[in-house]
DNA sequence: TAGATTGTTAATCGATTAACAATC
DNA sequence: TAGATTGTTAATCGATTAACAATC
């Protein structure tokens, strides 16, 4: 095993496909597979699914491939998804909600202990026995609380204060749906979710006012389609 | 001008944060900046908003800068912003239910045009006068429409299905919510929003189980925080 | 004109892929 | 053993940064 000072954020970034790869090839009772056939899956070349895993020690056993099962335990751990992580929400409009009654985090080892609020009309209402606190008490709700991974679902002009306060409360992780460019301390990482953006990057890629003439009708040929059935 | 066949896909992402900052800009009434400036805003270097910018064409002025009306525009036109597109949403659960409400695309060039459900309790519903419809008219109603942007917030395992209907259509940008690797063939872009992938990336920098003791309850050190105040 | 800052090319850095010896 | 496939190193590709001539 290659010893490396840093692992490459793009790596770590790929992991969790990674992870949610094997459990749906455990749910398939897959047992085993080669790297030729988790890049399929994943969507990745198997010289990358190798080098990837490399990082971080030896999980296949070479001519037969990869116990799922052993090589998932190990992504897991490599993660620390082995446990459930408290999350802080700050912000309660639209998004915000959702974001709270979205059951999605809680298979997945995080869930919302916190929610902040600033509007009044907020404050004091409780989803999943969790009561929306007010604002001004982050900073020390979390530091109290120990949560280390923080939410933001606020309007962009809010944003940055709603960092630093969760930053001030010890957390290290940010998850941003606000979209402004949050200033970090390098000690602190942080994951962009923006939606409008995406599509305003794929709107680039289509040029003409309408489908021109030629837009076959037709199904798509599909040449990656066929290679892999997958999921 | 230097003339490219391909423009980086990693150029055009970077685009719409771009256009947001020099419409934040705007509003603070900034008429002109530099590209230094602007990659302090932006978050990236000086010679990168050069870099990036000198694909599409000449925007400076040496030994004044950009000014930023004029910017904004432009890049407002290569990213087809000067226009609204619609987009299909297919899902109409939580999620679906969620984006089809949220209030954040309209001002920004995208308007939820069609919105298709499954489930027989969502088909007929109605969201801003927009009437829920049921999937398996997906193709011919996109087809007709010619609406060339899908947005994908069903369960992981009817993804797929839904892509292939949505493509038949005519559909070539795909904004995927679903926890998913999609196939597709290559003239159709796509982005993906995972937000539990994300959070489970973070968790790989959350080491210990618990703030250590080292963690310092002072203000974080913000070696950045402090170069630009920002937004 | 002198100072500032662009647009662009060349140098550097980093990530992906190809290749293959090691080995199950 | 022969065939398959890993883990790892070297080669390639692509993206970012540095540097600077052009020019406002």
């Amino acid at each position: 095993m290659m010893k490396h000072d840093v692992i490459p954020d793009v790596v770590i970034r790929r992991l969790p496909v990674y992870v949610r790869t094997l459990r749906q090839m455990l749910a398939e009772q897959v047992t085993s597979a080669s790297s030729e056939e988790l890049g399929l899956r994943v969507g990745v070349s198997a010289a990358q699914i190798r080098r990837d895993l490399s990082y971080f020690g030896r999980f296949g056993t070479q001519g037969k491939g990869y116990d799922i099962q052993q090589l998932e335990l190990a992504v897991t751990r490599i993660l620390h998804l082995d446990r459930q992580w408290d999350a802080a929400l700050v912000g309660f409009g639209h998004l915000g909600q959702a974001i709270a009654q979205y059951h999605g985090f809680e298979q997945n080892s995080f869930r919302i202990s916190t929610i902040f609020a600033r509007n009044p009309d907020h404050v004091g209402q409780q989803v999943n026995g969790v009561v929306v606190l007010d604002a001004p008490a982050i900073t020390d709700v979390v530091r109290e609380m120990g949560v280390r991974i923080g939410i933001i679902a606020v309007p962009a002009s809010a944003a940055q204060d709603v960092a630093d306060q969760l930053i001030a409360g010890g957390v290290r992780a940010i998850l941003n749906y606000a979209p402004v460019i949050l200033r970090l301390p390098d000690n602190v990482w942080m994951r962009e979710i923006d939606p409008t953006g995406a599509l305003q990057s794929l709107t680039y890629y289509l040029s003409a006012d309408r489908p021109t003439g030629k837009t076959p009708h037709t199904r798509a040929s599909g040449r990656i389609l066929d290679e892999a059935a997958g999921e």
